[in-house]
DNA sequence: CATGAATGAGTGTTCATTCAT
DNA sequence: AATGAATGAACACTCATTCAT
């Protein structure tokens, strides 16, 4: 992909695009940094331009303003959740469900665990109106119906029958990885260990789908 | 402790207290009136004191600053949940579990339903830093520990055995609850109506309560 | 006027009005002095406040923005000009049209003359959009055809026969007393001094209105 | 003078000068586009180039500063003013008085009937601070200097005598000339029509040179 | 000469908070 | 205890201008 490009000699690399998509990622992790450090009450645009090591009238140039940073932000969030999820079903498109649950909570909680002060801080202080961005629970749903439904046969006959469908098992489902998966790491109580949160979990989820 | 009131028997009784709490509600209403209507980026103090009808100094005399308005309001939010929630256990500690978590989430879906707009304004658009107020899941937990050890015997003799133990089971139940109370409401497919989103909640909590 | 007020013993006197219309005043008197010394292109609405010894908060409880107070600052002057154009007008009600052309030219050159910087910065420098505020022009021409009409008997039977109608003249002696005035004070060629070509001024309109 | 041009005899008259002065001039044209449309307050280089289809680089060639750009637009309508003034008064510098006053009055209005809206915001909105550029009113003065003078003649013996000098009438007259286009066009009560006032302002300029 | 991304000083404006009344 | 005018630090954002390419 990008070999294509080095192998024209004679080619100044289209700067504007890499350096601009450099820029924008550089003005985000500015923002993160600010953040986890001194929480959303302290952060201002010019600090974020400061920390990102670009004058102020840049960042505007790549972003109409200071929320539309905190709806990118979001966003990065919730595409690398779910990149992280898509890839725990593909790899297990073919394992059996207790795999796939079990890499699907285990790659959740991953993901937060790189950075939970961040997720936290997201969650709790950072406005995220709910303006076009999916929501990701919905993301999550339309993922799960697809893996559900490649493993129908595992499920039994009589899993899915009677107004059982789809929606219903993938609803349940998506909103229990979720709120499993952040609870083990953020909210379990303090006699249980991450280990047998997540476990529990898992077998909570299977329990459901296997009946 | 109320003895310079007591001491005067002629008085319309407590008029300051009952003056100040009416103020201080007066104050959250005004809020939650400007959160629904505007939105949480147009809040002010000052808006806020005038559409209570009260002065800014007298907002200032029931909080200490800004915030402290959004922490009462979270916590008025969370008390009323937990009364409801609390409401149902204490309400059907003696009917069967299927009964309990059927109004558990009943009560909860109910208290949301009530007013959707703020619930959700409040969760995505008001910061809710973790200090201080117990999170909300954690409150959820204690109330299931209890609901779920009164009903030990109806669990079986094995439900609770081998390392599965009160903390674990109410960890996952009161997510579940939760999640999927909250999902019902905001977050089910179109696919799905309320009272189904409901009533497969409800079957997914007793399947993982019995087994 | 201000006697009944302070007759009335127990009584703080409207403290609100007074002061409002006190800073009201302070403000603009700052925008002017900045105007005359900065010159246009230097006004901040902080510095205006700041000049003004009134807070910046202060100033935007006067003014919605930055432009009221050209806008106000425009107003002034008219008024001003007003004023003083109509006390001669009255002044001179029953003398001669002569004498009250002059006295009105005078006027007009005198108003001009106490602040001669302050008026040219205002008409070259500062933005007055015509919204609203009658154009000057206008409100010149509708004072002489007051005017003029009570003198219509010196300027002869045939002088207003003819559709030579109220309004022709009156706009034709609106655009001379104005242009002239501001000329004579602000343009005229080096060879001649103010009295002269106020002289001439008068001279001018009066043959214009004689014929 | 263009030797180095003229030398190439196979080249594209100056293309460098042709061009230059196009940019120039479609600079302005960008501002005077933007003036209409949007008003002054929101002209900025950077649109103007943009309207101007150029880069904002390329501006910064042909003017200092942004403040250039309006002195040139104020000098690019006095010099048209000035040449329609000229042209009048050349070719009606053998007809009578009346004939000359006549055309003058005529080719000024005819001047600001082109772009009405244009005069409007250049004289009112965009600043126009007499540094450098003779202020209007000299310019139509000695212009009308010198046409006086060579009517002399059908003035009268004594029209020009004893003080009454060249400068008297001719700031008189530039005067009038001036602000009564102005006004016919602009500021004219609703009774009257521009023919009217445009005839009436003739009018009462001839009455006083005949006097 | 042309370009236009980058700059950052400077601006208008807001709004949490105070305190004299 | 209540008031609300006054405050001014702080902020989001603009835009004239530069300069490396």
């Amino acid at each position: 992909m990008k070999a294509a490009v080095s192998r024209n000699p004679s080619w100044r690399r289209r700067p504007r695009q890499r350096r601009a998509r450099l820029t924008f990622e550089s003005i985000l992790d500015a923002a993160v940094r600010i953040l986890k450090c001194q929480g959303a009450s302290s952060i201002t645009t010019n600090r974020i331009a400061q920390v990102a090591g670009v004058s102020i009238g840049s960042l505007y140039q790549y972003f109409p303003d200071k929320s539309a940073i905190f709806v990118a932000l979001h966003g990065r969030h919730l595409d690398e959740i779910d990149r992280v999820i898509q890839s725990s079903l593909v790899e297990c498109a073919s394992s059996s469900l207790e795999v796939l649950i079990g890499a699907t909570v285990e790659s959740m909680v991953n993901a937060h665990q790189a950075d939970p002060e961040l997720y936290q801080v997201l969650a709790t202080e950072v406005p995220h109106r709910a303006d076009g961005t999916q929501p990701f629970a919905v993301r999550l749903h339309n993922a799960f119906k697809l893996a559900i439904a490649s493993h129908t046969q595992e499920l039994g006959r009589e899993a899915l029958r009677k107004g059982r469908n789809l929606d219903k098992v993938a609803f349940v489902v998506a909103h229990m990885v979720e709120s499993l998966s952040h609870g083990a790491l953020f909210r379990r109580p303090a006699a249980l260990s991450l280990q047998e949160a997540k476990a529990e979990a898992v077998r909570a989820i299977l329990l459901y789908l296997r009946t």
